[in-house]
DNA sequence: CACAAGATGAGTTTCTCT
DNA sequence: AGAGAAACTCATCTTGTG
């Protein structure tokens, strides 16, 4: 089994990631804080940990005794790799790399098969070679086998990153209706500031993607907050930052939090049998005329309340597809101002600009939601009464713009890299009609975000205060059918491009 | 071509019931 | 506790229509 799984796209990200390690900076996967540079001088340091290494313990082969090799092997696994991974790196990169390259592999590698690092052990197939006799008589012991080694792997998991469960309720360091509040952390050395960033991804990505994303952040440990609590509409992300989070404040008015106050229109249709008071996360698709017309057929033969089996045929779809009741057995989805409206932005925020109905429901379905994140980022108000230098990429529609803006946090000037066209001109159309006195400069692809680019807009700005960003979750989301591949899928990666602009900022910042 | 509708589960977490 | 059921999820691909 190879460590890399043949998708496509791990070139790009081993590319990515050699950029991003050619900053000759520590780099935020390094497990050991102390080694900041130790491309330079692990040569040296080679025999001297040769010696206090006990070789014997666990090396199942021993290649070449006394070798550079076998050095740098040693090397690697005191500093925290496995073996397996080590001499994989080595086969791969040559006898002639260097530690420096060795660990890059590693890394990407490991970023590489993070969605299926659950289970590392190579896939034990207990009657792959026909049908004998013995072979059947073991088949019970070996499943239970199987189970029992399952469910050790399972624990030690568990037990290995329980810092990265999710919490429940689901309200990060504290939202603003509940009493429990956390205003104390303690960020890694390596994170603090400036700039202060600000992650976001969905928080029910596949197994290892939220430790990968945040070892790759400094180890900054993800803050897990439903937006149920800020809005009537659930949406569960995680966001990896490095603010303080003493003396949040929300925006006010408070959205409605349920959806008889979102939507107060609706109670008199709703059926006693719907329990629902919040809606489910807002996607990026949305339900049909004719399955609402379904919907209405079904029930429309019983005069009172429908048979269980219906009720509960008509809440699945309710709770899937995010119906709310307008009428006598009528149920609808969202409009898309309706939809803008749950998420924090001003009505009509999408509309027009070249955007089509699909269009407009995909880019508010990818959005953040402004209340929340707009409590995490109320702590900069004070801190930057003269207002920010923001960076954001994989704007969208501008939600972050939007959350700093109603905050009355200035915008001093908007670097915003944004790959689609209409969401550049909503938020450039936003941009005016909100008569910014700022500037606000769109970029359509990241890659065009390179350090020359970025030393040339950073002189001119002073640098950046703020850099926002949420990658695409495509390859995370649960409702992707066909390519859930985690970080490494082709847009989920582009992760790595914030890692790379956010060091480069932050190491041109350093330096000025 | 643009747009809309329909078909397409799995992976995980959370709830429920012994 | 723990096994099984239920719930939930920033989506993609193909087809149809104008």
């Amino acid at each position: 089994m190879s460590i890399f799984s043949g998708e496509g796209n791990t070139d790009t990200i081993l590319e990515t990631l050699l950029t991003y390690s050619a900053l000759e900076k520590s780099a935020p996967v390094q497990q050991d804080a102390d080694s900041d540079d130790f491309s330079s001088d692990c040569e040296g340091n080679f025999l001297d940990d040769f010696t206090d290494i006990d070789s014997s313990s666990d090396t199942e082969e021993i290649i070449n005794p006394g070798s550079d090799e076998e050095s740098k092997l040693l090397y690697l696994t005191k500093m925290g790799y496995s073996e397996a991974e080590a001499s994989v790196a080595m086969e791969r990169c040559g006898p002639d790399s260097s530690i420096a390259e060795l660990t890059d592999f590693i890394c990407a590698a490991q970023m590489a098969k993070a969605a299926d690092a659950l289970f590392p052990v190579e896939d034990r197939k207990p009657f792959c070679n026909g049908s004998n006799y013995n072979k059947r008589r073991n088949l019970s012991y070996d499943l239970w086998k199987r189970k029992k080694q399952m469910k050790l792997e399972k624990k030690l998991l568990n037990e290995d990153d329980d810092a990265l469960h999710l919490p429940n309720p689901m309200i990060g360091f504290g939202v603003p209706t509940e009493p429990d509040l956390i205003t104390q952390r303690t960020l890694p050395e390596a994170a603090v500031g400036p700039p202060y960033f600000y992650y976001e991804n969905v928080a029910l990505a596949p197994k290892g993607v939220w430790s990968t994303i945040s070892r790759f952040l400094y180890d900054v440990e993800p803050e897990f907050v439903d937006s149920k609590f800020f809005c009537a509409a659930a949406r569960k992300r995680g966001y990896v930052h490095n603010l303080p989070i003493e003396n949040r404040f929300p925006l006010l008015p408070f959205p409605p939090r349920t959806i008889h106050e979102a939507f107060p229109l609706t109670r008199k249709w709703w059926p006693s049998w719907d329990p629902r008071t919040k809606l489910n996360c807002i996607q990026t698709c949305t339900a049909s005329a004719r399955l609402t017309e379904r919907i209405r057929k079904a029930l429309e033969a019983y005069d009172g309340e429908p048979p269980l089996n219906v009720q509960k045929y008509v809440l699945d779809e309710c709770r899937k597809w995010n119906l709310v009741w307008v009428g006598r057995n009528k149920v609808a989805p969202l409009e898309a101002d309706e939809v803008e409206m749950l998420l924090g932005f001003p009505k009509n925020h999408t509309r027009g600009g070249g955007m089509s109905r699909t269009d407009r429901y995909k880019s508010l379905g990818n959005s953040f939601q402004v209340d929340t994140v707009a409590y995490h980022l109320s702590v900069l108000k004070d801190m930057f009464p003269g207002g920010i230098n923001l960076l954001s990429l994989f704007s969208g529609i501008g939600g972050a713009e939007v959350a700093l803006h109603r905050l009355g946090i200035p915008l001093k000037n908007v670097v915003s890299v944004e790959i689609s066209e209409v969401n550049r001109n909503i938020v450039r159309g936003w941009w005016e009609q909100t008569s910014q006195r700022g500037t606000l400069i769109d970029i359509a692809d990241v890659q065009e975000l390179n350090g020359d680019r970025l030393e040339q807009l950073m002189s001119r700005f002073g640098g950046f205060d703020l850099v926002v960003g949420g990658s695409p979750c495509n390859n995370l989301a649960g409702s992707n059918r066909h390519h859930r591949d985690g970080l490494e899928g082709k847009e989920s990666s582009l992760f790595f491009d914030y890692c790379r602009i956010l060091d480069l900022v932050r190491c041109m910042q350093r330096n000025q």
